[in-house]
DNA sequence: ACGTCTTTGTGAACGCGTGCACAACCGTTC
DNA sequence: GAACGGTTGTGCACGCGTTCACAAAGACGT
C-alpha cells in the first residue's frame, strides 16, 4: 500500500544511543577505519557489545558475520533512521545567555540542524546581532517557521515565559520542542517535548556525592543510570 | 555503630525525579500552599500518582493518610536527600560560548551550586571577566578546588579537550563531572561522570519527527521515554 | 571443498521500573 | 465513639531493557 514498508518501532533506549554510535562511527570513518566489530564499537561507546548488536539489529542486518560492520554503510543507515538525510531547520526563542551560546554554536549546523532564526520578546534585544545572526521579533516567528519548514523549536527563555514560548511555537507550526527552562511545559497531543534541565543534572551529581560521604566506610560504588553516565 | 543508620539505596529513576518534585514543591511553598496530595503533585509533575507516592516512600513515611504531604517538611527531606543542606562549589573548565553562559547563569547559585571559578587554557581568555567573574588559568585549578572544597566540575571545552579537562579535574580532586562536550570521557573508578549532549537531544527529536512523516497515515502517537519528555 | 576461526543476530532469563489495586490509616463529623 | 470520606504506603503483576549464551553464517587458508 504505502511506498515504504512500515518500519518497526525502535525502543526509546536504542534511539537515545544511536546518536552516540553515529558520532563514534563518523569519527572512525574520518580516521580511516572502514570496518568495526560490535566489540570495538561497544568499547568506544562504553556499553555492552550485545547491546550494540541488538541496537543495530533494529535497523536491519547490516553486519557481516566473522567481519563486523562496514562503517560507512552503518553511518548511512543510522543517519537515515534518525532523519538526518536532510537538514532540520531550528528556531530558538530567547536570546539571553543560553540562547546566544546556542546560536553561536557551530555544532548544530554541523550535525544538520541549522539555526533558521533566533527570537526575543525584548525590544532592546531585537535587531542586535548574536553570532552573526540578527535577533528577530516574535511576530516574525510564524512566517519564518512556514517559509523555512521549521519543525523543531528551542526554548531558552526564563522559566515563567517557557509555557508562553511553547504556545507560540505550537501556534507557529512547530511540532518538536527542546526546552531548556526548568519547568514542565504542556503541549497539545502530537507535539513532542523534551526538557533538558541542567540543574537536575547537578542535583543528581550531588546526591551521589553526598551519598559517597555518608557511606565512606562501604566501598561499594554507585552504579550508573541509563542515560549515558558512568561511575566507574 | 555508625552515627547515621545506613540509608537504603534510592533507585536512579527516582533520584532523577526528586529534583523535579523539589522544584514544584518549592514553588508551591512560595505560593502559600502548605499541603499537597500525591495526586496534585503528580499532575504538576506530569507523572503518575502512584509513582509519586512510591518515590517519596523511599525517603521515609512523611505523608499523612487522608491529608497528603506537608510541603515544607517534604522540601526539607528532599533537599537533605539530594545533599542540598549545604552548598556545592562548582568549577567550570572552558570559558567559551557555553562556559560563559553557565557562568553568568544565576540559577546554579540559586539552587545551591555557586561557581567557585571558571578556567581556560587560552591566555587571551585568562583574566577577562565573564559575568563578573575573572577567568583563571588552569594552573590555579588544584588550588581553588582544595581551598573551596570543590567536588563538582563542569566540562565546557571543545570535544578534543574534554578528556584532558576531565583528567585535570580528577587530578585536582574533583569527584563528580558534568560533561557538555559530545564525547565519552573516561574517569577512574569512584568518579561520577554525566554527559549532557544537546545534539543527541536534537537527534532524538528529529527521529520522532521523521517517523511522524513516514507514518502519516497511522494516528498512533509516539510515546515518551523515561527522562522527562512528553509527546502528548 | 572442507574445516577452522571469527563475529553476528537473537532466543531466553533476569532485573528494574511502572502502574494498579487495596488494605491500613488519619481526620472529621455526627 | 462510631461511621465515613479521603489519602497514603505497598504487594503484585506486567512490560521494557539488559545481558548471557549459542547457533548460524561469512571469510579465509589449506
Ligand atoms: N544560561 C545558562 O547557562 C542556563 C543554564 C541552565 C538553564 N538555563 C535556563 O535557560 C533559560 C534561559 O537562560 P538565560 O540565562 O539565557 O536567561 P536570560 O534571562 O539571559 O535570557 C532569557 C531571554 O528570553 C527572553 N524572553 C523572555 N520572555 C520571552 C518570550 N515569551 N519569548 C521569547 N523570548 C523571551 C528575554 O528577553 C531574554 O533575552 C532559563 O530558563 C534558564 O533557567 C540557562
Ligand atoms: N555553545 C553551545 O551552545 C553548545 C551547545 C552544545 C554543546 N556544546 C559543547 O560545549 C563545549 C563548549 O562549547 P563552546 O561553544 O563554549 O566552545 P568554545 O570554543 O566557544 O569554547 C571552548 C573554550 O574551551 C577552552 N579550552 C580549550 N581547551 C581547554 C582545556 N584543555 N582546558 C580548559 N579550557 C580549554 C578554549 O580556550 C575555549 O575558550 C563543546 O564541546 C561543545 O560541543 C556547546
Amino acid at each position: 500500500m504505502s511506498p515504504h514498508r512500515t518500519r518497526r518501532r525502535i525502543p526509546d533506549a536504542t534511539v537515545a544511543r544511536l546518536p552516540i554510535y553515529l558520532q563514534i562511527l563518523s569519527a572512525q570513518l574520518d580516521g580511516g577505519t572502514s570496518n568495526l566489530s560490535s566489540e570495538e564499537l561497544a568499547t568506544l561507546a562504553g556499553v555492552n557489545a550485545a547491546k550494540v548488536r541488538k541496537d543495530l539489529s533494529y535497523l536491519g542486518s547490516y553486519g557481516t558475520r566473522g567481519v563486523g560492520y562496514e562503517v560507512q554503510y552503518l553511518v548511512y543507515q543510522i543517519r537515515r533512521e534518525l532523519g538526518l538525510d536532510h537538514e532540520w531547520n531550528v528556531v530558538i526563542l530567547g536570546a539571553g545567555n543560553l540562547g546566544q551560546a546556542l546560536s553561536g554554536y557551530g555544532g548544530f549546523t554541523e550535525r544538520g540542524y541549522p539555526i533558521a532564526g533566533i527570537f526575543d520578546i525584548d525590544p532592546d534585544k531585537v535587531d542586535t546581532l548574536v553570532g552573526g545572526v540578527r535577533v528577530r521579533p516574535l511576530d516574525e516567528l510564524a512566517q519564518v517557521v512556514a517559509a523555512r519548514s521549521v519543525s523543531i523549536g528551542v526554548i531558552a527563555t526564563p522559566p515563567v515565559a517557557a509555557q508562553d514560548a511553547a504556545d507560540r511555537l505550537v501556534r507557529a507550526g512547530v511540532t518538536s520542542i527542546l526546552n531548556f527552562a526548568p519547568t514542565l511545559v504542556n503541549a497539545p497531543l502530537g507535539i513532542t517535548v523534551r526538557t533538558v534541565d541542567m540543574s537536575v543534572e547537578m542535583q543528581i551529581l550531588s546526591y551521589h556525592e553526598q551519598r559517597r560521604v555518608a557511606a565512606a566506610s562501604s566501598l561499594r560504588s554507585v552504579q550508573a543510570d541509563g542515560s549515558r553516565n558512568q561511575t566507574a
